[in-house]
DNA sequence: TTGATTTCTTAACTCAAGTCAATGAAAAGG
DNA sequence: CCTTTTCATTGACTTGAGTTAAGAAATCAA
């Protein structure tokens, strides 16, 4: 019973047992390969994720050019901008490595929502946690430099910077590889 | 009974007219002079606003720099995030101009919430609607340089170019005011 | 209106990121 | 295992933002 997703929630609401066990019999998991395009542009979102193993980035295409913006790993949900407001999605989500992924719907959420009531008020307060997290993310971007938004990497989810290629990094940090590549020299020193 | 917070509801929700009732007389406003500081860096913020008339500022302080963050204006709600989280508030929030501000507290929001209980179910939506803006945000910045901000700015918000001193939407966009005076000099052309 | 203050622009120079191109290293595929 | 492809690094050069400093323009107050 000690699923990730049952952990996850634990952090917005105390769940009794039964609660647990309608949470673990509930879910609805699903293996990806590394390279899956879970949501294309111009695509509408049915589907909100949990990831419960694996990596998933979120990007833009750009005149060919790849923007990454986000990366979500374990224990991460995933709730594509086109999911809520129901317009063809800006972005891709896309497997950076071989996933597995609990996937919600319109319907296994209302389903899920009519067997445990009790998480209707978790609505509001996942946003709310989320939107803080936003926040603080673009905030970041616009306080430091490059090299400073690497250091803050390497500090805050130094994780990333093993499992993810140096070009993706890069695009996150919203700079090229070569400068990431010379940024990282300056800083053996 | 056209009072700009019942409208701004109305996109989230149709009201009765005796809850319309109930908001206009429930509102609690206030008018602020022109450099008003309405929360300050280390602060817990007790108040959310709805900006009835005028423009305030989210900023960081670092090292005596200024970095804007975001600008709001008629029409918008600020929840700040000290507010959600209870912790010390990273940020100031200064008005720009003389404001008339409408302003929430937990009580006051939890006594509106007892009058009108239909609006709990606002919660979640008006946040999932806050982070859906606020990912566009971040997202447009890290895919657009400097000169495609301010062109994206002149686009979006066009308002704010006359009404906020170019230092300060310098600030917004990332760069020196230097900087900003090139742009211009450069698109003027 | 005038003087003071704040804001905006311009110029000269510095520095870091972008670009283009070449090379090395590592990973993937047969 | 070797080959192929992808990824990371480096160098030379370009470009645009930062810095410093000065002066012009706009705003505000006396």
């Amino acid at each position: 019973m000690n699923s990730p997703i049952v952990n996850f929630l634990s952090k917005y609401i105390e769940l009794t047992n039964e609660e647990i066990n309608i949470l673990a019999n509930q879910n609805f998991i699903q293996s990806f390969k590394k390279g899956t395009i879970l949501l294309s542009e111009g695509k509408i979102a049915i589907e909100c994720y949990f990831i419960l193993k694996g990596c998933v980035s979120s990007y833009y295409l750009i005149e060919g050019n790849v923007k990454v913006t986000g990366f979500y790993t374990e224990q991460q949900p995933i709730t594509p901008v086109s999911y809520t407001t129901k317009k063809p999605s800006k972005y891709y989500l896309e497997c950076l490595e071989d996933c597995i992924i609990s996937i919600g719907t319109s319907e296994s959420n209302a389903e899920l929502l009519r067997k445990v009531p009790r998480l209707a008020s978790l609505g509001a307060t996942m946003f709310e946690d989320q939107l803080a997290n936003e926040r603080m993310k673009y905030d970041d971007f616009i306080k430091l430099s490059p090299e400073e938004r690497y250091q803050n990497l390497q500090k805050t989810r130094p994780d990333l910077l093993n499992r993810i290629p140096q070009y993706l990094i890069a695009s996150y940090l919203g700079i090229k590889p070569e400068s990431l590549s010379r940024i990282r020299k300056r800083l053996n020193k």
